[in-house]
DNA sequence: TACGTCGTAGCAAGCGCTTTCTATCCGAGG
DNA sequence: CCTCGGATAGAAAGCGCTTGCTACGACGTA
């Protein structure tokens, strides 16, 4: 039925040994011989059996990169970046290594089901995007899974989120804190000092950052810090234009909306519009990521800038072995702001 | 070392065939039975091996699916959909079933790569997104491929691109001719007569069956075909914004831009604004898609909407057999006018 | 001429699971 | 009380590949 390496072998007139040595081309065989073993591959439309492969060889080439939501450019961009390091030559029997992107959909349950379904594809490498839950039982199942995949040999990076301690995987970390930091410094510096907050969901660690981070500066400043002035949502347009609304409800002379990222950020522009406010002019509006359609905004997005295609090249690179771990294993990845259109000077 | 079916079964003191047979659910094990293995598997910490599993079974978990560029909303959009039809329970041994999508970059090689790899892997399914390259050998490579894959038990199922006759695959093609159509009419209808076109990469249906149907409508208005109104680049924001600034050059009295897709209009947009052109006023833009962000430009734009996550999601359950392959394996699906701010009545 | 060496190729033992076929136990029916 | 069928469980034969070890010829050297 299917074509084997036996048939391969048989029409090349030499053992399956031999045909699985050319493929694999990690031992010395004759040019003619190997001429003879690709005609025969070439000509039997041969395709090798990555199951049986990889059962023989306790290995594959499969790579996963998880991310929370793959319609989001976020995540989009980090995984372009990440994968294009990954695939290429260097997989088994001289194939290409494949570089599979798992959409958890930011839950944390299916986070841990993709982890063991790697595990279970014995996965050479596991990059992790995107924060994390802290919440318990997650936080600890994960770590654990972690443990147990570099335990396995799987090398484990996580990009843009925290350092997992204990678990023998490497971390490039997004410095949330200190770009959210620098971005409400500039808010505040331009004379803003009623600010409103709409932060992600309370869970993650990235919007505990970036609320921290908006928090030392207020602090920082003098000013004080209104619980009523932070709204909790998604990380998504609808949300930032809900919370937009709320925040208005709550105080109606807010003179800047800082936004957990660049799409509630727009939901925000969208909502204050729609309320009769300019931005800037009335109230000034800052994102966080500063993804593609950011600039395109009118007026363009005053946001932090994080390096997503850059840091997830290098986590490609440290997953693969081509590039040296940080020491420690622990790098930290800064974001630079971008002041732009859609912050300004408050009234009065 | 690591932990083995044979493993289990001794502490749960019963052969490694009840074990599998637990774990598969596939036979009858008595209650007792599996409560002690699935005792068994908890205090060991099983994981089934994936590939050992496959072989035996000749089958796998993986169901691929495959896009041009994950970092753009579009394919992510649709890749989000399907991988939510196809993961959750249904794999193999109680697992869920692993999606994993596949970046081609755009590059006809890197399709028929991954097609391969899929094919090694014995993928259960595999879903292929996006327009498709027509230039020879490409086109046929990748339908001797699709053939092989349905022949050796693949599904294969078209997202978004047209079919693929003597494949055994089915196709969800969108109307992208019929929706360009519409467009371009609409702007003839509110009174423009000199339209650039600025189209994505020659070589892909996509582009060349929306640059038919605004033919199309030009020709069915009596309008001549100026190839010098038509500018081929890419389908992202960079592209439109140089490929207007080419178009203005050619003909400064443009009343109207049509773009390959809304990124494309985005940076288009930013050209005309930057060139000190008014949108509407001095000149309508419409893009193509309508993604979540062109709700958002300013002026919001005008569009056709193509129900990316609908058709993902149909294309998912075909894929997984849990929805009847339409008629004759091909559906065409349609997009709708969205008209908003960013197309009006031209000056004069 | 005899012997160690190097370069190639084959043998065969798995890798860890699935599944067919067979064995066993039990209760029910005759 | 014996037999038969249904429900469960086990034995064992692979699935298709990799790889350690062995075999063998051709050289170069002593």
């Amino acid at each position: 039925m299917t074509v084997t390496l036996a048939d391969v072998a048989a029409r090349a007139q030499v053992s399956p040994a031999t045909v699985s040595r050319v493929l694999n081309g990690n031992y010395p065989v004759a040019a003619a011989t190997r001429e003879r073993v690709l005609k025969a591959v070439d000509e039997l439309d041969y395709v090798l059996n990555g199951p049986a492969s990889s059962l023989a060889a306790a290995t594959s080439d499969l790579v996963g990169i998880l991310v929370n939501d793959i319609a989001d450019p976020f995540f989009g961009i980090m995984a372009s970046a990440i994968q294009s390091e990954i695939g290429g030559p260097g997989g088994r029997a001289g194939g290409e290594r494949l570089a599979v992107v798992c959409n958890t959909g930011g839950s944390p349950e299916r986070e841990l089901t993709y982890l063991t379904l790697l595990q279970r594809q014995r996965a050479a490498a596991v990059v992790l995007t995107g924060g994390a839950v802290e919440a318990e039982p997650h936080a600890s199942a994960v770590a654990a899974k972690l443990r147990k995949l570099t335990e396995a040999g799987t090398r484990v990076v996580l990009c843009g989120r925290p350092p997992a301690p204990d678990t023998g995987s490497v971390a490039l970390a997004f410095d949330n804190r200190g770009g959210a930091r620098r971005l409400t410094e500039h808010l505040i510096g331009l004379g803003h000092r009623r600010l409103g907050y709409i932060a992600g969901p309370e869970e993650r660690t990235t919007t505990r950052h970036r609320l921290e981070g908006h928090r030392e500066a207020l602090t920082a400043a003098g000013l004080p810090q209104d619980p009523r002035r932070t709204v909790h949502g998604r990380y998504d347009r609808t949300s930032g234009y809900e919370a937009t609304l709320e925040l208005l409800r709550r105080d109606a002379d807010l003179t800047a909306v800082v936004a957990a990222n660049d799409s509630v950020a727009l939901g925000a522009c969208a909502a204050l519009r729609e309320s009769g406010l300019r931005i800037p002019e009335d109230v000034s509006v800052a994102g966080f990521d500063d993804l593609p359609f950011s600039v395109d905004a009118v007026p363009s997005l005053t946001t932090v800038r994080l390096p997503l295609a850059e840091a997830g090249a290098r986590a490609g690179r440290i997953a693969m072995g081509r590039e040296e771990q940080p020491p420690g294993g622990i790098a930290t990845v800064r974001g630079e702001l971008m002041v732009r259109g859609s912050s300004g000077v408050p009234r009065g």
